[in-house]
DNA sequence: ACTTGAAACGAGAACCATTCTCATCTAGGG
DNA sequence: CCCTAGATGAGAATGGTTCTCGTTTCAAGT
């Protein structure tokens, strides 16, 4: 229960696993959207609140609290709050891996783009990818006609590839260890 | 915090919201597939176990522990405890919804047949739903190819429909109020 | 610059779904 | 009938998350 992190931020968005329906914004652009945003709602952006968004913005992938308090250096309460009060807001999304106990969390979808997860069942990592956009076109079609049916109103929906990392194939020995989770 | 909750479990399958992919087993094969499962193993089928997968069976979604709590009136240790081991065993899935701070569990896949859920982001109730296949088809093989880029190993998928159930859409004014949570 | 009220902060207590413990009960084989 | 491994259930313990509250920071008005 006591996973050592290795978190890499990159320094730069190059090459990246997954470009959002090519809609994601650099760092800069989302410090600015949220600003604006906050601003709107009387909130100030001080920096505890901009190391998070800004350390949400670099990952590419949703981030346990706990790897935000240490890539951050804020103390916990902090971390907790600010996620609560991004999320209340509208700018950051709360998820969770059925296969981790700790919730996840990353920027909301107008910031980031539309995408889905590679969710690890082993150490519980998620990453992000893209579909093809025919691919996600039918699938909305799909679900809309399904959910009329059922006179479900629909609000977005969430995909995830269940699976093993590449890292967690490479060293399957032990559990989740040497990897992010936690 | 204290929903009231009102589950109604079919006495029959008939005309049900799901019909997952045509290879859900009705009750008595689950029992028989339960029972052989955990023969294999030497954990015994035994009556809190047997209304525990009764009770998953019948019902058209993942429930949570106290629902299963109320339907079994079983202690809720032993809710828990039963639920795990089916969980080792493969033969319970636990899945988390984002909107929700309780656990759901539903009968595995190979008991219930492949499906996803409609998932109310106001009450957390999850329903039951299936695919055509050919859009099933289609994403696999999307996921697949995806996968294959990050070398990831695919198991399966979780697709999940976020939105409003009907009984919330009816009844906006209180949260989740009549509505099955917990 | 100085005051002031509102917002933000941080450390620790509290919460609560879930897990663990352990004493007791039960079923099936010899 | 006895024996023992497995099962049960009540309550304690765990731990991620939320809440509390005294302190600090910020921005606006003076």
């Amino acid at each position: 229960m006591s996973a050592r992190r290795r978190i890499v931020v990159p320094d730069d968005g190059v090459g990246e696993v997954s470009s959002p329906h090519g809609s994601g914004a650099d760092v800069d652009e989302i410090h600015d959207a949220v600003a604006e945003r906050l601003g709107n709602k009387v909130i100030r952006y001080t920096k505890t609140r901009r190391s998070v968004v800004a350390v949400l913005a670099r990952a590419r992938q949703p981030l346990t609290v706990d790897e935000i308090r240490t890539m951050t250096a804020a103390p916990l309460s902090s971390v907790y709050r600010t996620l609560a009060i991004l999320e209340e807001v509208g700018l950051v999304h709360r998820l969770t891996n059925d296969n981790s106990e700790y919730a996840r969390f990353e920027l909301a979808e107008d910031l980031l783009g539309h995408h889905h997860h590679l969710a690890c069942a082993n150490c519980g990592t998620m990453t992000d990818v893209t579909l093809p956009t025919n691919i996600e076109a039918d699938l909305d079609r799909a679900l809309a006609l399904l959910a009329e049916q059922q006179h479900f109103t629909v609000d977005g929906h969430r995909l995830d590839i269940i699976g093993t990392c590449a890292t967690c194939t490479d060293i399957p020995r032990a559990q989740g260890e040497s990897t992010s989770d936690l």
